[in-house]
DNA sequence: GAGTGGTCTAGACCACAGA
DNA sequence: CTGTGGTCTAGACCACTCT
């Protein structure tokens, strides 16, 4: 289908039909989409045109080039998980990966108020929560509560091993692909679950960090309230 | 100068050397850099080799470029230190500007050692430190200590009346630009003086953003420890 | 060798700002 | 009207991957 001319830039509507494409899961992640030349020629536009748009697209991590091969949705490995979605550091700054140390509980449930109105679910919706303890250099560091819409993820809450990252699960497991987040952060004082865990006074101060999750069309699909013990890492941010 | 051959993509050549001008501080901030043809014609390449280097420069925040008038050296206005460089958002999500409540303290003083290390200094050179009370939302909320060189920024211990935002003072005062930071976020628990400004019970958790802000060179040149009581607001960190 | 993305050029036309 | 950046095209050549 060719572009029709006179809404904008041309190569900002290649990059919305390339964005709706992959969103609607016609190229999977991992999977190349078609060359420069024939999506140029789809569109009857320039092949400069295209890459425009394509570069764009690999600059918001939507797609990943590779010369002499193609371009491929991006999927969520684990480095990216790590580099991208985790922000805790050791005091040398390097990243570590956490892994999980216990499950502390995992089931279904009605969603709360709050929830259901953050994730756009029904007031009385099916929800699933996992709970978890995770570990930085083998001490316990991350007290995790997980909560996902039942209806996008069925099964979820019978798996035995869940995996360390959980995004790649969501992506294989479920086609649903997290591609952005936002994340608010406070200080809490620990309640008695959190001090017993993470092995810290009742009162202590931990780092809340409150994340959202959303996929490519903007729908929230993952709560995540992560309780940190920062005394021995510190949540990471670079303003560039 | 043109440029040489060989040395890799030439438009990565000519962001480079675009970069180090703006470093050495040819162009002002404020002011317009020569159009891209009298750039193409000084280092021999086309115009679409300048563009693409000055489109990585916006990209990247060091410089605005504007359709009918020209390509200018980003400034620090009071919206894009509020917008890039402060985190913090009330319960519905929106940005305040900070308001300096209180100076609490000014003066000059020797570097600890942790600070003459963080920001390159000799071990017993001077530094100027800044504490300060700031409010959002008409209330008390930030616990702001900020440490930066005294050969930087000389006299700036005897100014009266701090501005709100500093990034702008150091950049007309002192010429020096703030381009980038790395924070790490704590929780901590409040001492004395943070329980006592900030209105908080001594020991409750406070959010510790510890900021090391760099020069476009890459010189460390602020260093800010910011106590927040996040009841009220929260840090915003947003992944995309 | 064929096909892919990466770089570079030259030129046309458009949109906008300012004298 | 001139000069600026913004878009779009067509074509050349390079670097890389795979067969």
């Amino acid at each position: 289908m060719p572009i029709a001319p006179g809404r904008g830039p041309l190569y900002v509507q290649v990059r919305e039909r390339l964005i709706e494409r992959i969103a609607e899961g016609l190229w999977q992640p991992g999977q190349p989409l078609p060359s420069e030349i024939m999506l140029a020629e789809e569109f009857g536009v320039s092949q400069g045109t295209v890459r425009k748009a394509l570069d764009a697209l690999a600059a918001d991590n939507l797609v990943v080039r590779h010369q002499g091969k193609g371009t491929f949705v991006a999927t969520h490995t684990p480095q990216r998980e790590l580099f991208h979605f985790f922000h805790l550091v050791g005091q040398d700054g390097a990243k570590q990966m956490p892994v999980t140390r216990r499950l502390l509980s995992c089931g279904q449930r009605r969603a709360e108020r709050d929830e259901a109105v953050r994730l756009g679910l029904a007031a009385n919706a099916h929800v699933i929560e996992i709970k978890r303890l995770r570990d930085m250099g083998g001490e316990p560091a991350i007290l995790e509560t997980i909560v996902v819409p039942a209806r996008l993820f069925p099964g979820l809450s019978e798996i035995d091993a869940l995996p360390n990252e959980l995004y790649h699960l969501y992506e294989e497991g479920y086609g649903v692909t997290i591609h952005k987040a936002v994340e608010d952060i406070r200080a809490v004082a620990a309640d008695r679950q959190a001090a017993r865990v993470l092995g810290v006074d009742l009162g202590a101060p931990l780092l809340a960090i409150d994340r959202l999750a959303e996929t490519l069309d903007g729908t929230p699909v993952e709560l995540r309230m992560s309780l940190c013990d920062t005394r021995a890492h510190a949540y990471l941010s670079e303003i560039v």
